[in-house]
DNA sequence: CAGCAGTGAGAACGATCGTTCTCCTGGCCG
DNA sequence: CGGCCAGGAGAACGATCGTTCTCACTGCTG
């Protein structure tokens, strides 16, 4: 606002990072150790480090701590969102995209820094103290019920079906976590081929 | 051990607390406080100010803050497995028991400090720094499962059916803590009906 | 009654951490 | 070529917090 009418993009200096490569960057470091170890378990002095950036940059980037989950929660969400609606998009119908959520979250348990829903993760850690954190964490949980809801629709099944599944993936998703196994995806796909199927044939 | 024969309890003081009673406060303050806004967002001189006693008292009976946390683990343990087993106990036949789960949680849920299982989010917060902390939450959601499986063994339903509501029943709980709604319960419930009825008519 | 053991109240300590500030270096524009 | 602005490295600051220590007191024991 205030700068002269030439307000060119400093951008490609040589040694430094465009403020793009800086922000992803940051971003990475901060869902790796955030998820990996906790938010309050990590200080902004690792994230800097594991991103290779300065704190001025980071703060310049990330006003503050709080910003800065709730980018890495907001990215989450967005691969979370894409990775489910690929997932879905691959099956052969309506009832195989329903299918397909419990194969994604088969597939996720598996990787070996599977720590758990990081939502639900910051929401126990940050829920109570920060209401941005909160409504990020809401919004990602509602999402994921309409997105479960909208392919219930499709298959055809009464709307009473689509929390139904939603808790067989939030439960699978806490148990993988805890009991360190993928055997809940599993489960819960059985589980959900028999409520769907049952709804599908009353 | 290094104490003269007559070891006796110094007990009854006049304005002091019995050793249990001091226990018994400061686990409940550490309950309230821990589960209401999260382990690392309370000081153990909140502990002290909500249970009424001495830092010096706190600490000659819970040696650090990870024990004091184990030990209130242990104590919601205690009265969730206990809960649960009257619950269970009260219902008619085999189905109800398994049923009556679900209402046990919605009764929970109704609570207006309900923030979701204490255990879930202790393990989100300390599960990757305190291994202690770890294997009681582990513990917990095990023993869990156990009680589950029983039930599905005295209502004469295959094993398999044991994990699958049990995923609901966790699934319910950090839906509801998240939506900070109590309808989770009534859908864990249907669902589990649903998977029960078709279980016991395979 | 003298002494001691345990206690309450709170100061003190050491470490951590989120955030800001200082200093310095190196391109870029005029 | 000289001033200027952006950025890097890291020191510094202020606050919080887990844990320990000090000190005065009280009720019991011998």
């Amino acid at each position: 606002m205030t700068g002269t009418a030439t307000s060119r993009t400093p951008a490609a200096r040589p040694g430094a990072l465009t403020e793009e490569a800086a922000r992803e960057r940051i971003i990475a470091a901060a869902d790796e150790l955030f998820y990996g170890r906790g938010v309050q378990n990590t200080g902004m002095d690792e994230i800097r480090g594991a991103a290779g950036v300065s704190l001025k940059r980071l703060y310049q980037l990330f006003p503050s701590k709080e910003a800065l989950v709730e980018q890495m929660l907001l990215e989450r969400h967005r691969a979370w969102t894409e990775g489910m609606e690929v997932a879905a998009a691959g099956a052969p119908d309506a009832v195989g995209a329903l299918l397909a959520i419990y194969d994604y979250l088969a597939g996720w348990f598996r990787q070996e820094n599977f720590r758990g829903c990081a939502f639900i993760n910051c929401f126990g850690e940050m829920g109570s103290t920060s209401p941005r954190i909160a409504a990020v964490v809401r919004r990602h949980k509602s999402d994921f019920q309409e997105f479960v809801a909208r392919l219930v629709s499709d298959a055809g099944a009464p709307p009473s079906l689509a929390p139904q599944l939603a808790l067989l993936a939030e439960g699978a998703q806490t148990t993988a976590a805890i009991a360190g196994t993928d055997e809940s995806a599993g489960q819960a796909r059985n589980a959900a081929q028999t409520l769907i199927r049952v709804a599908l044939t009353a």
